[in-house]
DNA sequence: GCCAACGTTGGC
DNA sequence: GCCAACGTTGGC
C-alpha cells in the first residue's frame, strides 16, 4: 500500500467537510497540475493520504483513504484533468504542524519541505509511521 | 501583503 | 524547442 499527502486550503476545503461527506467520501478535483495529476494516476484503493492545511493552519490534521481511483473531473470538461475520491478515516489527535516536521531531520526529504507548491505527492513508508506517531494514532 | 519558487503559455 | 512573460501557490 502507497501513502500520499492532500494538501488544501481549509477555505476551499477542510478537514470538517472532508468528514461531514462521509463514507462517500469526495472527489479530490479541481487540481490543474500534471505532477499532481500523474500521482493520482498512481493511486490504488486502500491507498492511505494524510490531509494538510495549506495557509492559514499548516498542518497535517487527518488520514484519509482512496476509494475510487483516477476518473475523469467533473468540474472541468478539459480531458487532461483528472481525480481520485477520498473519505476521511482518522483526524490526528495532535496534529502535526509544518513547523515540526522542519524540526525534524528524519522528515527534512519529505516533498512538503522540498516542493511546498506541490497539491498531491507521495509519502514515504518511514514518514508515515513517524507522522502517525508524532499525532498520536496508530499507522 | 510580500515575495520566492515554480508551472504554464505563447511568440519566435 | 527555447525562453520571456505571466500567473499561482504557499510560507513567512
Amino acid at each position: 500500500m502507497a501513502y500520499w499527502l492532500f494538501k488544501s486550503e481549509p477555505s476551499t476545503w477542510s478537514w470538517d467537510e472532508q468528514v461531514a461527506s462521509g463514507g462517500a467520501g469526495e472527489e479530490w478535483d479541481g487540481v490543474r497540475n500534471y505532477q499532481a495529476r500523474n500521482y493520482m494516476r498512481q493511486m490504488k484503493v486502500g491507498d492511505r493520504g494524510f490531509f494538510y492545511h495549506s495557509q492559514t493552519d499548516k498542518e497535517i490534521v487527518g488520514t484519509v483513504e482512496v476509494i475510487a481511483e483516477a476518473h475523469p473531473d467533473s468540474t472541468t470538461d478539459d480531458a487532461r484533468w483528472e481525480c481520485v475520491d477520498i473519505k476521511a478515516i482518522v483526524p490526528l489527535k495532535t496534529p502535526v504542524s509544518l513547523e515540526r516536521i522542519k524540526q525534524e531531520p528524519l522528515l527534512a526529504d519529505m516533498v512538503l519541505v522540498r516542493n511546498s507548491r506541490l497539491s498531491v505527492q507521495p509519502v514515504r513508508d518511514a514518514e508515515w509511521k513517524l507522522i502517525c506517531g508524532m499525532g498520536g494514532i496508530d499507522p
